[in-house]
DNA sequence: AACCACATTATCGTATACTATCTTCATTCC
DNA sequence: GGAATGAAGATAGTATACGATAATGTGGTT
């Protein structure tokens, strides 16, 4: 973390700071969160720290053993499907609802959005933009606590959706993807924008839990070397 | 609350105890919870009951407001609709992932779940069993998210559906609807256990929800009278 | 040299105490 | 008489301090 520069956040922030630390990757999966260090570096005591960890324990981004402390979740690859599979079911519902509500304004947006999408270099950036889509397909539905959830559930894998980015052509797939929802949002065609929500989750899920077994392979290697 | 006797509970317990204190209603919607006063009947400070309210209120069952404290989560019919409706897509795809890897013996304790349950005259081992049951028709899917989730969703109305088992004819049709699907579970028929799911979680969702409006016409006219 | 016992350190977890914020109610002013 | 003001009490939220637990290191024994 190399001694974060004293940003004397006020103790309201500190659940943000700390989440888009973790979504963001600037503490890593497996990370150990030492509450003194993090309160030091937050400048507030340990009790308001403590209860941010807890909420992030709550929302799948932190893991936390008894006595031992907090860190960041590591995901297995396993995992990484299982929750890509319930965002599939989640989303595919939310856009099954959403697509009949969908104002011509909406589709405007979408579609100014996946072209900037397409401009932009900044990693953090596409990210954004992809979630900013993703969000503005499914709020037509109106279904506040389905949006939350899916939401909650999406961060959980944020992190290795931004590896994705750089590091394979994933990016210009997912353009191409999103391009398609799009149109069949436009003609309201609320089941094949559903189907090709789900083929297209589905196969993130595939190419996350790729990486992570090929980075777990990695791993072992360099352990035993 | 009316003094909970001075059950020296160990820390640990403080979560458990608060939440089985609201899925079982002695903790009704709306109540205000103090934490001086938990605190003082759990015979912990407030430290470890502040974390507590905060899971719950990830977990949906408490709702928080900056400086004003906590409270039981108060449902509207539209809120239980929608909770009702993620359960019925979350469970349908649970069912329907586990239904092929289904035991002769899962059917064989899921049938005696449903037969201690047309038996028991206790609303309690009724909620329980129901609860049971639905489980056990998910475990096999060996989703391990999947399982906690659908848990967590289910928890924010549980409360209600015991209300339903007392205040109504509920119970014997949630008992008939349970055999039809466990007779599908049992054809390794997963698409129409999936479906009569659906339409038996649909169904509980609208005997909430009209219960809550119910309710919220009763209360309405209590004030004004 | 390997293994166990004990001391030491680091970190977690919570009780206590204090401050900040909100609520209530009495007082004053218009 | 009603609205504005302010003091007093209640409650939330947090800093500090301390005890508990786990990790680490050290000395002694076989």
């Amino acid at each position: 973390m190399s001694k974060t520069p004293p940003k004397r956040s006020r103790p309201t922030d500190v659940l943000a700071d700390l989440r888009d630390a973790i979504l963001d990757g600037s503490l890593g999966p497996g990370k150990p969160l030492r509450q003194d260090k993090l309160a030091a570096s937050l400048g507030v005591s340990k009790i308001p720290v403590r209860e941010a960890l807890l909420r992030l324990v709550a929302e799948g981004l932190v893991s936390v053993e008894a006595n031992r402390g907090f860190a960041v979740t590591r995901l297995e690859s396993e995992e990484a499907d299982e929750i890509l599979d319930i965002r599939a079911v989640l989303e595919c519902r939310a856009v099954l609802l959403a697509v009949p509500h969908m104002s011509d304004a909406t589709i405007a947006e979408a579609t100014q959005i996946l072209d900037e999408a397409e401009l932009t270099t900044s990693i953090d950036r596409w990210g954004e933009l992809n979630w900013a889509f993703h969000a503005l397909l499914y709020e037509p539905a109106n279904r506040p606590k389905l949006n939350q959830l899916i939401r909650q559930i999406s961060n959980q894998t944020e992190r290795y959706i931004r590896v994705l980015i750089t590091n394979s052509d994933y990016r210009s797939t997912a353009e191409r993807e999103h391009r398609t929802i799009l149109a069949a949002c436009a003609l309201r065609n609320e089941e094949a924008a559903s189907a090709l929500l789900a083929q297209h989750i589905r196969q993130t899920g595939d190419l996350i839990a790729r990486f992570l077994d090929e980075q777990a392979v990695r791993n072992s290697q360099q352990s035993e070397g």
